[in-house]
DNA sequence: AAAACATGCAACTTTTTAGTTGCGTATTGA
DNA sequence: TCAATACGCAACTAAAAAGTTGCATGTTTT
């Protein structure tokens, strides 16, 4: 395995996809990123007309979620258009596809559990796990 | 519709999904919730062990991670036991596959322009939009 | 050339977050 | 009962995030 943990919850190699979700965690960049998911490219001062703030404040976001690879800049004369990226939105729903799916399948042993008893070895079900 | 937004991407309604993503973008958080993916229930001391940190850190992560509703909390006897809750990463799920969605359809919608030439209407591609 | 536009950088204030420590309380077990 | 366990609350520090202002620079437009 690679040093840069690529597989999905790598125990440890959290830091990757907390960064993807602390970006996305604010509603002005989620905002932000919503509206560039139509694939437009915009400048600053674009972005920056219906937002409640500064455009500085709105630049800092926007390296906010480029730094997390959510969106990229190129630069086309005096403006600096920044458009959607969906490579790392991929990783984030992986991420959570992969949670979810732990979670139903814990669902789904339980059931059997309730429905044929305890299997094998399964002493410990419903109680504190001590990991 | 209801004052509550509830439906996907309500411009300006993302304060709640907003919530929902700053809670996971914590490393320490994400792996919480990861672990609890399994649908075990833990105190907060098991929780703590393999922490780098206080008790008292890892119980204001619960509480962050509480509070967004993605996991519950009951007391049982002297502990405090916390379960994973499915219901707000399925909206989180939801809100992410409505921006890759949106994308996608982007993208389809580029791929037409391309191969079938600019349909009525459709002159403003490819330039920055003002909106 | 001059004005208007679009942005970047740096310094600064304010607010939030992360984490710690100390102490008090309820619960469990010997 | 006594000690260990599990937790909560409050106060505190330190660091990061959010946002502002002022100014400098390059780019269009007239």
């Amino acid at each position: 395995m690679s040093k840069t943990e690529n597989h999905i919850s790598g125990a440890g190699g959290d830091t990757e996809f907390a960064d993807i979700f602390a970006a996305l965690g604010d509603p002005t960049r989620l905002a932000i990123f919503d509206r560039l998911s139509d694939g437009q490219a915009r400048s600053i001062a674009v972005l920056s007309d219906d937002a409640d703030m500064t455009r500085q404040a709105v630049t800092k976001h926007l390296r906010v979620l480029e730094n997390a690879g959510l969106i990229e800049s190129h630069r086309i004369g005096r403006e600096s258009r920044y458009v959607f990226c969906p490579d790392r939105l991929a990783l984030a729903r992986a991420w959570l596809d992969h949670v979810a799916g732990r979670w139903d399948g814990a669902l789904m042993r339980l059931k059997s559990f309730v429905e044929d008893g305890p299997a094998p070895s399964c002493d410990k079900h419903l109680k504190v796990k001590e990991d």
